[in-house]
DNA sequence: AAGTACGCTTCCGTTATCCGGAATATCCCG
DNA sequence: CGGGATATTCCGGATAACGGAAGCGTACTT
């Protein structure tokens, strides 16, 4: 009865689970050079994890060997290819999380729900679980469209800094899909403002004409993820909207506890 | 005698230069859990690893405290949203890997040269170090094109099942670019014969008028990438594709095996 | 060009760390 | 509800990792 547990929640490192050290100090070193997405020396990695340089660089060594670190000829360090491998079935495993959240939001709103992210300049949809009375799908998985004219797209930027939107806009333009995108920029920050003060944002037919889509960012994550329902305009009503809003952050919230 | 075949499976394990254990298994671990992109029991793991059941799990248990691989419900284990960090750098550090080989490309051939990989049904382009003698970009990086009216698309379907490869067309269509855009799937799968045949792709006009671009795949390489150099019509003539050829080979084994 | 300083790599004795057999808890299925 | 299979915990033992100290290679300084 004696063996109480602290409840292991993000901190790394008071763990006195039973863990294997080793490995908890090589994804430490993989995630230090992930993070500063460029090559580091060997001291800089023993600065920042702590750790005595012949351990670092042991643990180093290894990696390179199995091909997850590379050694430029500069003797610094930075992720290596092997890393693709794995990287490649990471947005299978997203879906997996994903999924049942999704398959949620549809069970208690009966509109289609989506899991977007921002890749680049453009939204892709990554994964969905169509509303049952639904006829056709508005999008598809793997899908890509311009942010300015989705939901998803809007829910992703209001959480961005106003410089970054503005680049981006410029890189990609604003193209009308319908009569009602939004080609202004003024207009979509105005837009943005508003979405980050409520925490949600709205495509009424900005993108095809009679969908109507309301989605949330998910926040505290690494890469930046929407979720969305959309229907047509008929069904999502002002009420309908009401309903989703809580609904579709409270999901959000859930999925971005599950993913880190 | 000579029963004992504790032999090494995949791995080259035989690097006595100092690795460290716990770190290679656990790799060989995530790396099983990623090729089988589906959620695996923990007996499983023991039987492809060779390893004891008790292990394993010390091993997993680790993964799983770290965020890398999660347990489902049904108790069995997949790679897990941590990885997402990870998996985040990926492409940016392909680009370091692959842009000297592009730059060496350019240096001989004097023609724009490109990475690009099938992501989903579509081709996107990941790197690119331009020619100096060029105005203007064809493509740019990070832009989305389908596969069937570029040279990298085909060298990329040249090397895929033909089943695959049809059914890809099915999803994607095969729009008209320009007036030398293959739009008949027969004639398409005799250019990816000859392709494979040959080793590499042409696209002479088929994207984009007086653009002719050759690509060779990158054989032997988890995801399907492929190296291209393009340039106009004029200049890419019969004698300056037949220089370029051997070296788009020679650069792609040296890729593939910096790579893998 | 020689000297010097810095950071990377190797060596090696010590012991903390991880290993894995045996026992136990949990789940799944009939 | 009970039997078989699978996952998880325990623990003594020895191996495998650890890290201080010393040796190179390279880059900067005078």
């Amino acid at each position: 009865m004696a063996n109480l547990d602290q409840t292991a929640t993000v901190a790394p490192l008071d763990k006195r689970s039973g863990g294997v050290q080793s490995i908890e100090r090589a994804f430490n070193i993989l995630e230090t050079l992930a993070l500063s997405d460029k090559a580091m020396g060997l001291s800089a990695l023993a600065v920042e994890s702590g750790l005595p340089l012949p351990t670092i660089h042991r643990l180093v060594r290894t990696l390179v060997d199995l091909g997850y670190v590379r050694q430029e000829p500069n003797r610094q360090y930075a992720l290596g290819p092997r890393m693709l491998l794995l990287a490649d079935s990471a947005p299978n495993m997203l879906n997996q999380v994903a999924l049942p959240h999704l398959a949620h939001l549809v069970d208690e709103l009966g509109e289609t729900a989506n899991l977007a992210s921002l890749d680049g300049d453009q939204i892709v949809y990554l994964a969905q679980v169509p509303s049952r009375h639904s006829m056709r799908m508005f999008t598809e998985v793997g899908r890509r469209v311009l942010p300015h004219c989705t939901a998803v797209g809007k829910a992703i930027m209001s959480l961005m800094p106003a410089g970054d939107v503005q680049a981006l806009l410029r890189r990609t333009g604003m193209p009308q899909h319908t009569e009602h995108t939004v080609t202004d920029p003024d207009q979509l920050a105005q837009q943005l403002t508003w979405s980050r003060q409520h925490g949600y944002a709205i495509d009424d037919g900005e993108q095809e004409l009679g969908v109507r889509c309301i989605a949330v960012p998910v926040a505290g994550v690494r890469g930046r993820f929407a979720l969305s329902v959309s229907g047509p305009s008929g069904r999502m009503t002002p009420q309908a909207v009401e309903r989703a809003v809580p609904l579709l952050i409270s999901t959000s919230q859930a999925l971005a506890a599950e993913l880190g």
